[in-house]
DNA sequence: TGTCGTTTTTATCATTTGATAAATAGTTTA
DNA sequence: TAAACTATTTATCAAATGATAAAAACGACA
């Protein structure tokens, strides 16, 4: 997905506004299995995914549990870094070749002092993501597996080809063994 | 907690700014059992607790589930109205008499658009929600039920004498009998 | 195409949680 | 204080999930 409307989903901008963050993203390409983010370290950058898909991850006793999943379109952002500027409990690992927009956190914090419409449009970014962790918070409290499974493939049709079951297992709170049995009982 | 407080302790604001703020608040005080917010309506008023203890709730079939606390200093906020102008699916009810800091969403957005101190004080406030609920979703997906009653009795000490286990437990995600034998374990 | 390595499914048993009902404890009110 | 509610715990059985191991399916690649 282009920058252009990464930018203008999350809230219009004017030209001019828009422009400066433009001009303070950078492009990279990073291949599949790339860490982008390491869990215990202050991150300095968000990303937004032009093309691929990615995963965070934090342990639990040896057990890596995957608690987010990004396409395209999709912010990358360690919460602990950019909002607090501390340690983030994650690693962000990418599932595929991925294209992504960097953006630094402290060039974007120096904007929102300085431009209101980009201070509101990091608010509406926010806002957004506050959305999607309550929608997120309220199915794992209110829906079984089966019907979160069954959410995740309407919201994401593709996500079976491109991310391993182990990997949406732990996403769906459910362990692989779990999950195989979800599925054989759908079909 | 006192208004200033809690301002402050979102983004702490300049006077003038700080001011025009509470210029646009106003307190009430509403009596235990009060509905607050109604589902499927869209809320105009976002709060802030000074005095008293308040959960949200939707309904699973005919079960209600409580998916939110919040006490004394903490924002009560239907994000679905807040954020989208759209309809909300929880109702909040007061547990106890409540007083409470009334701020219109309407008046709060305008104030946004006119104030870069205030746009971030608003940023920042959707941020530290942010914080709060990922943490509360990384905990339900990482800990047992067992753990999160612990953790909650540590946040909230006071929380077993202001708040009956039936909600408690819905909040935890498991049935009430479920955490009685939790708490037969534990003694 | 056949082999190796990885991913996914199936099988088995133990543990946890849910659903339901009944018993106990605690609170409110006449 | 007694009666009537309400809240909480305990008991019982059924269903869902976890842990572990093994089998089957799939994919990469020589």
């Amino acid at each position: 997905m282009e920058l252009s409307q990464i930018i203008d989903t999350i809230y219009p901008l004017p030209t001019a506004s828009k422009n400066i963050i433009k001009a303070a993203i950078t492009e990279t390409i990073l291949p599949k299995g790339h860490i982008l983010f390491k869990a215990n370290k202050v991150e300095t950058s968000i990303y937004f995914i032009k093309k691929g898909i990615a995963r965070a991850y934090a342990y639990s006793d040896a057990n890596q549990i995957t608690f987010w999943l990004g396409q395209e379109g999709d912010p990358i952002v360690s919460m602990q870094s950019y909002v607090n500027n501390q340690k983030g409990y994650e690693d962000v690992e990418l599932l595929e070749e991925c294209e992504l927009y960097e953006l630094k956190t402290e060039k974007l914090q120096d904007l929102f002092l300085e431009d209101i419409k980009i201070a509101n449009w990091g608010r509406k970014f926010s806002e957004l993501e506050l959305i999607k962790s309550e929608k997120r918070l309220i199915a794992l409290q209110f829906n079984t597996a089966t019907q979160r499974y069954l959410a995740l493939l309407k919201n994401y049709p593709s996500i079976l080809q491109r991310v391993p079951l182990a990997h949406i297992a732990s996403y769906l709170g459910v362990t692989q063994v779990s999950l195989s049995r979800i599925r054989a009982n759908i079909k």
